[in-house]
DNA sequence: ATGAAAGCGCTAACAG
DNA sequence: CTGTTAGCGCTTTCAT
């Protein structure tokens, strides 16, 4: 491995002189500066990193610590928004799957200090993660997708009330008035909140919340489809469903479609999170869509803007998601049924 | 930060007896070594991997160099697999997306030599893909998903031919002769080998190969789309096309609907690498579909065959990929084309 | 079995 | 503007 006194030897200065020209400092003769260079390129020598990071205490490399990678495009999606501000601000990634549980997280944590990485960016497995081993070791930390009660940190999430409000106002206003929800555990801020926005939206329209059609699932496919199924199991099953993400609405349509139904004319659906498939579906599916990649640049920039000096309050970045609206949540038939559609009781 | 400084003065020891205990070296006396962990934890001492890898020369990271995470759920599937194995063998990884951008790859193989990782997990971005740095610098390589020739790397990738050639039989058993191919770009190992496996399969069942049935496109989701309006516009277009991955089929089936054409009946499709939504789609599609999460894991384990010392010869191992049989492949109905059924003038 | 001391490759005072 | 030198935190001879 070629050093940088190797390279101080080749062109005939010390190492503070090469170590000048590589970082680029101001007072350096023009002359040495390109003899250096010369040499740098002449032995083909890199930098190393290790050493650099040893002496600086600062390490260009950031951990990026999520639930896991292949459960849909929305987390590759946050990586690459991540990954594309990282690479051009010089740093590199750490890639940390915890799948939720909180003794890997709390080892990826582990590393992130052992490592001395410059900074953070998690999506907290459970309100309990526990950041304070960065905190004291002044490691900045960017909180994506979701909040972490008092931590202090910067946050980037999706406004999840507001995905779940434009889902079921657009389910009412096509007619729908049993609308069921499918959600995931209330510990998690997206699964009570596309909740919360889902009952909320319902109350504000004057329609009863019925505890019997709301279900709380695990957010995976298995789950959607069993809370489905029993959506479908009782006296009085809903007539339109909103699921508070994609796996489980996976599960939902598999439930419906062994049950022999229809979508929407038996059951309209309604997604969290869209997919690059959504409109390949038949029906194409009604979703409500995340900016996933800029979740993943907004929160890099908030890491960046901190590595960079800001010192401020935690801040807070709320991005709005967008309804995108196909068949699987077609307006209610009124020719088809309609006593149902005119047989508003409660109002 | 708490240094090993600080545990072997608080353990009333030397730096060298705090690196024996933690490093579990065979002669330390036991009740000093108590007394060390005692301090460790009480200091909450985390060892800087940054000054072991600096003083060892050896660092505990690996690099994971792919086109691009979020092209499906391959490359999700890849990185599982090798993040498992490297986890459980306490490793991280630096993930790289190249975009198949033959630049940020070289500057993403720079970036493992100047962090001096351990290995690098790679899918070449070309055949031009230059190891030499990391060569000379003594990290191993694994190639995953396609191989380089001449570079003497340990390879891990799956049969395409082998998964084109049942794609394309399984059309055949099913009635079909007029079969097209849309493949990726023949410099790729993957392009030309799902070709190949494509047109040996038709010649050795005595089917002609027509260059018109065959488009060569860019593994994109447009370019599936363009490939399959040409086959359409075809004075005499296929009844049957084999696609070569994942978003091309995607484009090829919008292209399909947008022609007001029914799968199979009109087209029958079968496409290269599995989703999860294969089966949600209507019909549900046909596809080969390979072992991305144990192409991940083999990969692994020969990067840690290196690096536990073994260094003979360069390795390839091959996966089989299965074919999953859906309806987008229904066999031919008889009773509609008695004519083309029963024609089998090969015989 | 333990400690003293050198040094991995680099940067940053400090001199000059 | 450039060189000398100390030292980042750790492991590893070399003594003892």
């Amino acid at each position: 491995m070629t050093t940088i006194v190797d390279v101080a030897r080749a062109a005939g200065v010390s190492t503070a002189t090469v170590s000048r020209v590589l970082n680029k400092h101001p007072h350096v003769d023009p002359r040495l500066a390109s003899v250096v260079m010369q040499a740098v390129k002449d032995l083909g020598y890199q930098p190393s990193r290790v050493a650099r990071s040893l002496r600086t205490r600062r390490n260009r490399v950031w951990a990026l610590v999520i639930s896991d990678i292949r459960t849909g495009p929305f987390f590759a999606d946050v990586v690459r928004g991540v990954e594309d501000v990282a690479y051009s601000a010089g740093y590199s990634l750490f890639l940390c799957n915890t799948d939720e549980d909180p003794l890997k997280e709390a080892s990826y944590i582990n590393l992130a200090v052992a490592e001395n990485v410059g900074g953070v960016v998690l999506t907290p497995s459970g309100p309990r993660t526990d950041l304070g081993s960065l905190a004291s070791s002044g490691t900045p930390v960017v909180l994506v997708d979701r909040k972490l009660p008092d931590q202090g940190a910067d946050t980037v999430v999706v406004d999840n009330v507001l995905g779940a409000t434009q889902a079921v106002a657009h389910l009412l206003a096509g007619g729908y008035q049993r609308v069921a929800c499918i959600t995931g555990p209330l510990s998690t801020t997206t699964g009570l909140q596309r909740y919360q926005g889902y009952a909320r939206t319902l109350e504000q329209a004057g329609v009863p919340v019925h505890d019997r059609w709301v279900r709380v699932a695990d957010f995976r496919e298995a789950g959607g489809r069993a809370a489905m199924q029993e959506l479908l199991a009782l006296a009085e099953p809903p007539e339109a469903v909103f699921v508070a993400n994609n796996l489980m609405t996976v599960g939902a349509l598999q439930a419906i479609a062994e049950a022999g139904l229809e979508v929407p004319a038996d059951m309209a659906v309604v997604g969290f999170d869209d997919v690059p498939w959504a409109s390949l579906l038949r029906p194409p599916l009604t979703t409500v869509a995340q900016p996933a990649y800029d979740l993943g640049l907004e929160s890099a920039r908030l890491l960046l803007s901190r590595l960079e000096g800001y010192s401020g309050a935690a801040r807070l970045v709320t991005l709005a998601p967008t309804l995108r609206v196909r068949e699987s949540s077609a307006p209610k038939a009124q020719a088809t049924r309609p006593a149902v559609a005119t047989g508003d009781r409660d109002k």
